[in-house]
DNA sequence: ATCGGAATGAGAATTGTTTTCAACAGCTAC
DNA sequence: GTAGCTGTTGAAAACAATTCTCATTCCGAT
């Protein structure tokens, strides 16, 4: 996606919460489009100078209020942040229980599709209404072994 | 499983961690038992009195490198407790997101299959070493609808 | 330009969780 | 039995990620 349709998007999800999108919001897309993988906020921090701490942690909860980033809670002492799948793609994670590292991968789509089958069956019967799925991989990665 | 051979298990494990089967631990395996879904600690607290609060988190601990316990992580305030797969069966998680209820499910074996071969191609090409799978619905319950 | 409400930044406050440490319990050897 | 050692407990203090406070600054509409 484009920045500026990706921009424009995002604007009019904050301007529905009344919300506006402002210089610090932008940088922080911008970082999390950059990395590409969930961070945590100290990485944020690192990354892009000049924010200040309780400013990403209360526009992180905006943006997730309003769609625009899913938070990502592991084991680890840190929350993780990415870009939501409406601006990526449907993903999940390989979580490392090791190092804590986060990367994203994708199922084959006959693999998603019979999962979002199942899924949907199972939803059904317990009389739940599902907003999302998530599948995580937790084991070691490459690195740690 | 009966509980004298639950409880003949869960020594095993805590052996094999030079730890021992004490009496708090007992009366933590035997909430988790009565309870049979996941519980935050102000629950655990609650239902069985006499506990210490900084035992049962130290337990809980222990209980989860032994194996016996899984700790679970959602968005809510609490993470959730619950008795590890070896003592129950393979399961997921409904999560609803407006009351932070969690409950188990199991996707039919099928179902479960695919899954399985389907991350198994994943991470061997990720060179990734799984521990386990997390699959999580989140949604509203249909209390909370 | 000016006014008003929203957003920011620095730091304080909050809170789930972990740690400390003195007292205690359970096991082993005598 | 009992002395001694080691692991465990409970109460309170410490810790750390996150949230809140509030004075200041920014932005948009009039």
């Amino acid at each position: 996606m484009a920045t500026d349709d990706l921009d424009d998007e995002i604007n009019a999800l904050l301007r529905r919460e009344d919300q506006r999108y402002t210089k610090g919001r932008r940088a922080l897309v911008a970082t999390l489009r950059a990395e590409g993988q969930p961070v945590t906020i100290p990485q944020i921090l690192d990354a892009s100078d000049g924010l200040a701490q309780s400013s990403v942690y209360r526009n992180l909860v905006v943006l997730e209020e309003a769609g625009v980033v899913t938070r990502i809670v592991t084991n680890d002492d840190f929350a993780r942040f990415e870009l939501a799948e409406q601006f990526t793609h449907h993903h999940h994670h390989l979580i490392c229980s090791s190092c804590g590292d986060v990367v994203d991968f994708s199922l084959d789509d006959q693999a998603e599709a019979g999962l979002d089958e199942a899924l949907h069956d199972v939803a059904e019967r317990a009389g739940f209404t599902v907003e999302a799925h998530r599948l995580d991989l937790v084991g070691t990665c490459a690195d740690c072994d």
